[in-house]
DNA sequence: CTTGCAGGATTGTTGAACAATTCCTAGAAT
DNA sequence: ATTCTAGGAATTGTTCAACAATCCTGCAAG
């Protein structure tokens, strides 16, 4: 090992300490509030479109309104939830011109990453795709037990710790956003296996390419594959 | 005018009508006591560091703890306030990193942007490079005045308004925010004539390449022109 | 079919209160 | 002189109850 892989691997270190720190420090209740929430809206307990009373969710939470209002800014902030001022909370209903607008900037963040990872200095270190390698082997198991919602969350983890080697605060928490809204669609889609499918062997392919450390065709590749996915999602979300 | 692009003026005038309703709609005491903040901060009456109690600023805006606390999520959502749990809000305070990194993103926000119009279906009709001629001029006329920070906020809106050429609201949102956190480095550098002066010219520039829908020497000229910018800052911030 | 108008429900905002945590300071121990 | 500790002051986190402002519903009138 280099020294410098030695200091990048020092730094990605500290960067998952200070997420732990970060995690044990938000026993704020509004953040609790909004965890909870946040999972029945990607998990599509709360459809798109659904309305959130809060005197209702301030009894099934647990928590004052004022804390529920708290709640709802984080994750108006995700893009999980939209106000209208004075009408109340509502699960965003996204269209085809949001489809377009979010893998448009996927493209645009993920394509990029990829290929300033060739102009990188320091070199990547090798440790440093572990994660995506462990997100695409989760994706293999979980297609193989048919959990095919896992598989999804796979995918996603995927993309994020993608944009992750790019070592960018502002990078991750926009493609944290982006994947969100994603999340969205998938639940107005009827297929989820033949939506999560392709990624799998997609997602294989370009962690080889990035292992091989051939930037410039993981780029092409991830661009292409972007390209596809976003014109399957608008045929499955026509077709709903 | 071809039909094309009446169609494209109407979803223009659609889009600024919406945006005029919103901004009616949001009475909301919360969000105007943030745009109180948020000028203060931006203009850098409150200097990165700084620390915003509540008791004080309830009495000066005249608002609630609560509503003030509302306020204070909309500006950490916007990048100009941190929380530290059960320490208060602060103004943050960027470092070299910061630079780096919001620059990074700008680069590839806006470049894209730029890049884009060249394969745009229907092309751009003229009447959207509008609003960037008027801060061209604006920017002109306020260096010439000697007002060197509204030559600054100029510049800003001229990019702000490159990026919405893109008519994608995540873009916007994306760079709203990664303008106000660059402002708030702009307020630990000394010299705002030597700071703002070089953009006004680069700014016409590539207005005009724009014009002459010279897409890819626009897209070429602006990754130059923010790979230079971001070496200025940088340097004026190491002698700050 | 549209328009106008109650009144009922929901959200927006306030102020006070208490709990939890941090900050500050004075004094004790070394 | 420095470090450590205890405890009180100050600040933030959260809740609650109340009221104001706004929106939605249904119905009556044109």
């Amino acid at each position: 090992m280099t020294t410098g892989e030695a200091a990048d691997n020092r730094q990605a270190w500290l960067r998952t300490v200070a997420a732990d720190v970060a995690r044990l420090d938000r026993s704020s209740s509004a953040e609790r509030a909004a965890d909870i929430l946040r999972r029945s809206i990607t998990e599509g307990a709360l459809p798109p479109g659904a309305q959130l009373s809060e005197v209702e969710l301030t009894e099934v939470l647990e928590v004052s309104r004022n804390t529920l209002r708290e709640a709802f800014r984080l994750l108006t902030h995700e893009g999980l939830l939209i106000y209208k001022l004075h009408r109340g909370v509502f699960v965003p209903e996204l269209d085809e011109a949001d489809v377009v607008d979010l893998y448009r900037l996927r493209r645009v963040l993920e394509v990029d990453v990829v290929r300033g990872l060739a102009d990188r200095e320091p070199e990547l270190p090798a440790a440093r795709l572990e994660p995506l390698q462990d997100d695409v082997e989760a994706a293999e198991a979980a297609a193989l037990a048919d959990r095919w919602p896992a598989v999804g969350t796979a995918n996603m983890r995927f993309h994020q710790h993608l944009i992750g080697l790019a070592d960018s605060a502002r990078m991750d928490a926009m493609t944290g956003r982006l994947l969100a809204e994603l999340r969205l669609l998938f639940h107005v889609i009827a297929a989820p296996r033949e939506l999560h499918e392709p990624y799998i062997a997609r997602n294989r392919a370009l962690f080889e390419l990035l292992e091989a450390r051939r930037y410039d065709e993981a780029a092409a590749n991830l661009n292409q594959y972007l390209l596809e996915s976003e014109v399957a999602i608008l045929a499955a979300f026509r077709a709903r």
